[in-house]
DNA sequence: GCCAAGTTCCC
DNA sequence: CGGGAACTTGG
């Protein structure tokens, strides 16, 4: 810049600060004449890093209409000035609702043109630039709260001593130094402690203002007013940060409430957050909605909420409902993406596939005990939904065969880890994992699986040519949450035994110290499982569950935990694998149509706690015999089965057995003559093959929501809350800048938007948990 | 000692 | 760059 203003980028120093903006009233400044535009509001979420944080580059803040393709910076334009030079001063202030109580802010700005001991940023504009000033590289440098104080205090004492130079001006420095008694200090010590209290670090505004250089008086002049950018929050903060739910035990509750329900979310804090359900109409109009209970001490480790769903406004229903819940910050009234959420009748009798099969294994049409779906789903007056889908069927000319390589090609990353490539996102099966190392041919259990069901697939596709979408793989396996407590930086792990369909244990295990956490009396292990399945049909959060459940049937649960780790909780979820035990196992002998499972020792979750902990995984993953899984309590009652040490441990419940899509695939079970623990778990080989009488009926097409659609944050006819910034009362009416709305665009109904999905033109089932995306795409 | 908040580290 | 997690502090 050709400017002889101060350009700190090239080394120049900053302007003086002489006239600065707490000691010349705003009525000063022309407000007739030149004023600055804001043109580019800033990003309304940015994460403010700390000083120790500042090495290397991490980002910066863009304008609030920036995307990844297009990356727009926080602009103004000094309007109705045309003399000469200026200077945009951009300063931090606090974001208080009334600009005139906002205070400058102790957080500094870092990047281009700031300059270090002030933390502010100026930009010289003149016709050459248009009189626009844009902000690019921008940091928000986040003052340690220890420091906030202290720099209050510097910046009173240097305030007053401005005004006393400004007052006297034949005074020396040194003179006006002196003049400072310690009552002064005293009184900047007590002033600065109430500020640095009430100010809050998390929340800025950007102020611009545009100075000229006087020559006269050789100092700068403000030709403008201030103007403040809409609020700026820390990304990283729980009381700002974005409202995420990440995972919930299930997605569907009988209409009548009380159903308890868990979720994962991002970081909250327990006193400031809301559970919400709400239910649009047709033209998106919200028409109920009802709050989740739970108390604080049902937020865990402000990583999970347990709560229970309120009554649907109608507990008579006869069709399902579909609501959406989210999450709400009742402090700024910030909400989450909203998921979906299905209240079902409450009179649907909800039984156990272990029960099912027993009947059904006299119907000759299921000698295997297992029975088709649409038979066994159907309990209520309406067909069970269905998760994993295609969009359309293979191509009507491949083969099983073919469609069954296909799926081996394209999915080492579930089925043979080791390969690596066709990974999705990031390489799994690192070598800290606890993955077992297993070829694809020595997983011709899981390939035997998958061959039957693409046989079917294709099977299906040829009766029914116009089907567009349908089950891919049955739902064998249930998530299992564990939560537990932990406060040292230990390796924690969990183990598992689990039979599908009935029940588990859970255990938590620390390789490091090769203890084994059991579930006793008292110790905080909560245990968990439920069945993810969706009820309502949607593809909802069953694409991603799906996914998961899918990649942890096959791969392993390691690398699927999803860890929620503060230092002192440890959140992580499991999905169960279906006969993917590291080392093959004696088949037990057959001698009834049910087949045991189990996976013990196929769980060595580690929580990503620590270092040590990813580090031990492998090690515990060889470690079967320390296994010590714990009995049963309070199981379902099934024939034959007796658990050990019932009163142990806490019983696991597998809850929803009646939405497991396919329970033809469900390995049955057979009475652990051995007594449950430490006894051999099957391999996959031993389990019955699927055999499919029935097809199943016509299936709906994918409905699916645009990820990260922001129309349907607040539906049409809904008011987004107010913005205090937006309020009538802000002080600078004769300042016209384009206002941000707090709340995205309102111009889509609440209701899911039907997406029709074009396949890749090459078939790759799996390819369908890439392109069908939806709402809940979480991770 | 617990635990949330705050800060730093590092992939 | 962007994000996650580890570590530290303080109520």
């Amino acid at each position: 810049m050709a400017s002889p203003y101060s350009d700190v980028s090239v080394g120049l120093p900053s302007p003086p600060t002489v006239v600065s903006d707490y000691n010349r009233p705003y009525d000063c400044v022309n407000t007739d004449g030149p004023h600055l535009i804001l043109t580019e509001q800033p990003q309304s979420k940015f994460r403010f890093r700390y000083k120790s944080e500042m090495v290397g580059t991490h980002g910066q803040l863009k304008a609030e209409r920036a995307d990844r393709n297009k990356p727009i910076f926080p602009t103004v334009k000094l309007a109705k000035w045309s003399d000469g030079p200026a200077v945009v001063r951009l300063a931090l202030y606090t974001g208080e609702d009334n600009p005139n109580q906002r205070r400058r802010h102790v957080h500094e700005l870092s990047g281009k043109n700031c300059d270090k001991d002030t933390g502010m940023c100026e930009v010289v504009v003149d016709h050459t630039t248009d009189y626009t000033a844009t902000f690019q590289n921008l940091g928000i440098i986040h003052i340690a709260k220890r420091d906030v104080k202290d720099i209050i205090r510097q910046r009173k004492k240097a305030e007053l001593i401005e005004h006393a130079r400004l007052r006297r001006p034949h005074c020396t420095q040194e003179e006006i130094r002196q003049s400072i008694t310690p009552t002064d200090l005293k009184k900047f010590d007590e002033e600065a402690e109430e500020i640095a209290k009430a100010m809050d670090l998390n929340k800025v505004v950007l102020r611009f203002q545009a100075f000229q250089y006087d020559t006269t008086h050789a100092c700068y002049r403000p030709i403008t007013r201030a103007v403040d950018s809409e609020l700026v929050v820390n990304l990283k903060n729980a009381s700002t940060g974005e409202l995420k739910i990440v995972r919930i035990s299930q997605c569907s509750a009988p209409c009548t409430g009380g159903t308890e329900v868990w979720m994962l979310v991002e970081k909250v804090k327990k006193t400031n957050i809301k559970i919400r359900f709400f239910e649009c109409d047709a033209d998106g109009n919200e028409v109920w909605s009802a709050y989740g209970e739970f108390s604080e001490a049902d937020v865990h480790h402000q990583y999970a909420i347990i709560f229970r769903t309120p009554p649907y406004h109608s507990t008579n229903l006869r069709s399902p409902a579909h609501v959406k819940i989210q999450l709400e910050r009742p402090n700024d009234r910030d909400i989450s993406e909203p998921r979906d959420f299905t209240y079902y009748p409450s009179n649907r009798k909800r039984q156990s596939p272990f029960m099912e099969s027993a009947r059904l294994d006299e119907d000759e049409d299921y000698p295997q005990g297992g029975g088709d779906r649409t038979k066994r789903m159907c309990h209520g007056s309406y067909t069970e939904p269905l998760d994993l889908r295609f969009s359309e069927f293979p191509s009507k000319h491949a083969s099983s065969d073919d469609v069954f390589n296909k799926c081996g090609e394209c999915a080492p990353n579930f089925l043979a880890p080791d390969r690596g490539s066709c990974s999705r996102g990031r390489a799994r099966a690192s070598s800290g994992s606890a993955l077992p190392s297993q070829s694809w041919d020595s997983q011709s259990q899981h390939s035997n699986l998958f061959r039957t069901e693409f046989e079917r697939l294709v099977e299906l596709r040829e009766q029914n040519k116009s089907q567009t979408s349908m089950n891919l793989m049955p739902k064998y396996s249930s998530s299992m949450l564990a939560l537990s407590d932990h406060n040292k930086s230990e390796a924690i792990g969990a183990r598992s035994s689990h039979y599908c369909g009935g029940s588990g244990f859970l255990s938590l295990h620390e390789p490091s110290i090769g203890r084994e956490q059991s579930c006793s009396q008292d110790s905080l292990i909560e245990s968990f499982a439920r069945d993810c399945t969706t009820e309502s049909g949607h593809p909802s959060t069953s694409m991603v569950k799906a996914e998961d459940q899918f990649r942890s049937t096959y791969v392993s649960a390691a690398d699927n935990t999803h860890s929620h780790s503060s230092q002192a909780g440890h959140s992580f979820s499991l999905s169960h694998s279906l006969g993917s035990s590291p080392t093959p196992q004696t088949p037990s002998p057959v001698s009834s149509p049910y087949r045991k499972f189990s996976v013990d020792n196929d769980f060595r979750l580690m929580t990503g706690h620590s270092k040590a902990a990813r580090s031990s995984v492998p090690e515990a993953a060889g470690d079967g015999k320390a296994s010590q899984t714990l009995g049963m309590s309070s199981l379902p009652e099934y024939p034959g089965i007796s658990w050990p040490k019932p009163d142990e441990c806490r019983a696991l419940e597998y809850h929803n057995y009646d939405n497991i899509p396919n329970a033809t695939s469900l390995p049955n079970l057979i009475p652990d003559q051995s007594g449950g623990a430490g006894s051999t778990p099957p391999t996959y080989a031993e389990l019955q093959p699927v055999q499919h009488h029935h097809l199943r009926p016509p299936l709906q097409p994918i409905q699916t929501t645009p990820s990260l659609d922001s129309h349907a944050k607040w539906g049409v006819g809904a008011s987004p809350p107010p913005h205090p910034v937006n309020s009538p009362n802000r002080d600078q009416a004769s300042i016209e800048y384009p206002r941000r709305s707090s709340a995205p665009n309102i111009s889509g109904p609440c209701q899911t938007p039907t997406v029709t999905i074009t396949p890749p033109a090459e078939f790759s089932p799996f390819s369908s948990f890439f392109w069908n995306t939806n709402d809940d795409i979480l991770e």
